[in-house]
DNA sequence: ACACAATTTAGAACCATTATAAACTATTAA
DNA sequence: TTAATAGTTTATAATGGTTCTAAATTGTGT
């Protein structure tokens, strides 16, 4: 089985239409062993240099946000006043390195425990993400 | 010792000229027991709302990013799209509650100690900073 | 092939933020 | 006191990431 059929499949799966900015986009976020984080612009750079068949930046947005929304991609909180996403789902942190602007994973394993004392009556923790700032 | 000259003074120790705008906004931000989060305009609809001399948004900018390059405003990723501050410039969390779309502190003594296990070569850690979401 | 809904797209709109540059003001030196 | 100067405020324009719009295109079930 090719990697676009298990795209295709993935979409599929998810109710959306295997369409070929879909599948491209797939390629490019997915086919790989390493994870990563980009910003919109970047992704659309990375992918209109792939391909000679450029997708729109509108379709990049509609496709990104679809792909979070079905949990294909997390969303960094970073406030830059830019969106930054990462193929990375698993549950873990980050190292923002001020001087290169630049994200790195932190693995779960290399974060000890998070204990959170402190609670909300009738709210229950959805998520817990940890930004380390680096600094030369 | 009346508030306004405690405020000249702080501005003038910081090489800020004491000027009635940043005067006023120091009495918004600081002139209060307790700390409280805001976005750039929810601090304009404060001030303009308590005094009928208005400040420019102009100039609520440039004092915010004058403050927290001073230190005594923080801003928290919170990766929505707009940028939000902190008048509690301690060591602390938060709560983000995703449904009510508030902010809550987190103090440090709501979290148990971070351990970061993983070191990058020649960075030093600047910040660790915990953002829990929670819902309903 | 056809009908229909979903998707793509260029471009406009939106909006938080930053830049501009002219008027104003705090400060310091005559 | 004034005068000179640098710092500040302000209205307004520009910027840039993101979202919206609506027309053209495409995928899918019949
Ligand atoms: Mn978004
Ligand atoms: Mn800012
Ligand atoms: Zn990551
Ligand atoms: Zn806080």
């Amino acid at each position: 089985m090719n990697l676009a059929s298990i795209y295709i499949k993935k979409l599929r799966n998810s109710g959306l239409r295997p369409t070929k900015q879909r599948i491209k986009i797939c390629e490019v976020l997915f086919n790989t062993d390493k994870t990563f984080h980009f910003s919109i612009n970047e992704l659309s750079t990375l992918i209109n240099s792939k391909y000679s068949q450029k997708i729109s930046l509108a379709t990049i947005y509609n496709t990104v946000h679809a792909f979070k929304d079905k949990g294909y991609l997390k969303q960094i909180p970073l406030n830059a006043n830019q969106a930054y996403f990462d193929t990375n789902i698993s549950d873990h942190h980050h190292f923002y390195d001020v001087n290169e602007k630049k994200l790195i994973d932190l693995d779960n394993s290399d974060v000890g425990p998070i204990k959170i004392y402190k609670k909300i009556n009738g709210k229950k923790i959805k998520s817990v993400e940890v930004l380390v700032k680096l600094e030369d």
